[in-house]
DNA sequence: AAAGAGGACAACCGCGAAACG
DNA sequence: ACGTTTCGCGGTTGTCCTCTT
């Protein structure tokens, strides 16, 4: 007996999101809060699966989702911490408030494994890749093997092969690229550079770092807060959204939190402030 | 200017884990 | 304890955009 599909298929949409069905589940969710996704398509009036809604809530739609390349202590982090955990996307994810899995995972199989490679790094290991194989190829076989390092030097390396001896060797020549060590470019994830962190996300509001900032309530905990937002006896999300006495209560306490925006719904269905 | 190639990213799929009855 | 349902994760695919020829 096989498993029950998540959804039934038939005369479902799939692709990518209209406006029109990110308007409904965020009206959904502002709403009912996060409820059993598997209902969730039906009762918003969603022609999608639970899955799907959940995937697009999760990645893009909620409020504390930091959208935007990341910054170079993002990525810094992101590759420590890859080292440390290997392909744990979620689990890298969740020491970068505001970014996901997901796309934590896309930078890193578009940009980071390129750039660890043109570094002489191995993105599997995270050690130095060995020289390429010295021994030239058969003039008759050169061509074949250019193919492979053409398809495979630039492509992710099969989870099969994990062995990092069978695939270093079609990767990127090195010869002009200076080795560097690991350690050169692991950076400790507890002591941020000021230069990095306040590089390019700096200039933007990010919902994540506003909660962050909001260290004068009494044991507050950003994490916490996000769940809260969804309970019934907290109106978080009011408060970010647009209740101008929730705020006016909140910088009371606060005045400090005048610096920052309210935060609103675009008319293209995205969060501002 | 048009076509093709390659890159970037959003979304899907299948599986395992957790929760629930 | 066991079967079923739901959720979350990681890998993969599809589509759109940009660059190159």
């Amino acid at each position: 007996m096989g498993r029950q599909p998540c959804c039934d298929k038939v005369g479902l949409k799939k692709g990518p999101w209209t406006a029109e069905e990110d308007r409904k589940l965020i009206n959904f969710i502002i709403t009912n809060g996060q409820c059993c996704w598997r209902a969730v398509p039906k009762l918003a009036g969603l022609l999608r699966c639970g899955k799907s809604c959940r995937l697009r809530w999760t990645n893009y739609l909620r409020p504390d989702v930091k959208r935007g390349l990341l910054s170079e202590y993002e990525e810094k982090m992101v590759i420590d911490l890859h080292a440390q955990l290997g392909n744990r996307w979620s689990k890298i994810a969740s020491h970068l408030p505001g970014r996901t899995d997901n796309e934590i995972k896309n930078h890193w199989n578009t940009h980071v494994k390129k750039k660890l490679r043109k570094m002489g790094i191995d993105p599997l290991t995270h050690k130095p890749l060995p020289p390429p194989a010295v021994e030239p190829p058969q003039p008759e076989e050169a061509d074949k093997v250019e193919e492979v390092i053409d398809s495979e030097g630039s492509e992710i390396v099969d989870s099969s092969k994990s062995d990092p001896t069978e695939i270093v060797n079609n990767d990127f020549c090195i010869d002009e690229i200076p080795v560097m060590e690991p350690h050169e470019i692991l950076l400790s994830c507890d002591e941020p550079t000021p230069s990095s962190s306040s590089s390019s996300s700096s200039s933007l509001y990010s919902p994540t770092k506003v909660l962050e900032e909001l260290h004068f309530l009494p044991s507050f905990d950003s994490e916490i807060m996000m769940d809260s937002m969804w309970s019934d006896d907290f109106g978080g999300l009011e408060l970010l959204i647009n209740d101008g006495d929730q705020r006016d209560y909140a910088t009371s306490f606060e005045p400090s939190l005048l610096q920052y925006p309210v935060m609103v719904m675009d008319e293209d269905y995205s969060w501002n402030f």
